[in-house]
DNA sequence: AATGGTAAAATTGTATACAATTTTAATAAA
DNA sequence: TTTATTAAAATTGTATACAATTTTACCATT
């Protein structure tokens, strides 16, 4: 399903009650409000989200599948934290993975796809002229979740929102040097164009750029 | 916990039969004896593999969180395909991370795992000149799982491991050429020696070339 | 025959109960 | 004081029960 949903305010709220809490403990992991090694008691998050030791479990199952917990028989849920070379490493890869991402996605793109990045498109020139900071965060991640998608590949997909959602918790020191949003802005629109006139190679590079000055501006 | 573990027949006895009934599912999804759009049923697995709904429900969420199956709320499990395609874009996104991998290996392994490299290699020698194929199998998934170990960090691991088990199991009309086992073996001695001599960069190169001519080999 | 409505059956979502295992705390021995 | 031992408590693993929802099958209507 095809939508601009992430523009919306209440795009969390419609997430269900377990997504949510298994999000919140992501996070939780990520900013370090869990500490690497600390146990998780079952229990407790019961308590905490209001449901029972089932759906727990099942979050617990999931974050163990993506690698923020490890599980160990009998003993319970483990944290496994997320180092600052963790990080850069994460950046290093998407840097390798997000120019090919964009590659496929100018390659595969649909009319309907192509259309919705033109409306995010606008939306992000809109935000950045009211320096609406929030907000552009928001379409931003809109827009990079369009090239995603767009690639029709489901290993690249997951593997790039996955990360961004590490750089976005686990990077929380950044300082946005002056003129931020507007040079955004114009890295944007240099894979914008490529997309808009089909160039696949002019898009990658415009990706590598991006991807390059993106782990530049980390601390 | 580092040993040599995939050498031994019964490793495959000492997983959970939970975690066996989770890889036997996602195999059965990348063979295609589970088909695309495909409705799983709970009670159905229950039965299949003697355990209540809560731990087959557990290992649902897993492959959910994999990609393998997508989880409609209160409308149930479904397969999620691999096409041919997806198998190309994985080989090609294997040749973007492996090298990185190698590099970043080889300058963070530790001692013990490469004694462990060294002793691994040695019985792919041994494999390799007694012809011993299955054997042959085994012992290469062992050597790149110390790679993917070596190199400590947990996303290219895991990225790794997940595109090799779908590579081994989603690319089943592979034809092995003349030679295969000693050609691969040459492709595997490049990649150690670079391990051997501490250069990180001659590492990227051969393990470039072996994720090149792997993704040559396919059909 | 095709469509629509309804009750029964099946299935999923969640809570709870109980067994197996681990952890904790208290006590005894060195 | 430190180390062992052991019983109690806590926790995890699994099965089952029940509520909510969806699917199926049957019948009536057009």
């Amino acid at each position: 399903m095809l939508s601009l949903d992430f523009l919306s305010n209440d795009y969390e709220d419609n997430k269900s009650p377990a997504k949510k809490a298994e999000e919140y403990i992501a996070i939780d992991i990520l900013t370090g409000t869990l500490r690497p090694g600390q146990r998780i008691v079952e229990q407790d998050l019961c308590e905490k989200f209001g449901m029972s030791r089932t759906p727990i479990r099942e979050i617990l199952a999931r974050l163990a599948a993506g690698g923020l917990i490890k599980l160990i028989p009998n003993r319970g849920a483990f944290v496994v934290g997320i180092t600052e070379r963790d990080v850069d490493d994460i950046f290093y890869m998407k840097s390798l993975l997000y120019p090919q991402c964009v590659k496929w996605a100018i390659e595969r793109i649909t009319d309907e796809e192509f259309a919705m990045m033109e409306e995010t498109f606008a939306f992000m020139e809109f935000y950045t002229a009211t320096e609406d900071m929030e907000k552009m965060q928001k379409i931003n991640r809109g827009f990079h979740a369009i090239i995603y998608d767009a690639c029709h590949n489901k290993e690249m997909e997951t593997a790039l929102l996955k990360y961004d959602f590490i750089i976005r918790y686990a990077n929380l020191d950044v300082k946005y040097p002056l003129n931020y949003l507007t040079t955004v802005l114009e890295e944007h629109r240099a894979i914008y164009d490529a997309f808009r006139t089909r160039k696949p190679e002019q898009g990658a590079e415009a990706a590598q750029i991006h991807a390059f000055r993106s782990m530049m501006r980390r601390k």
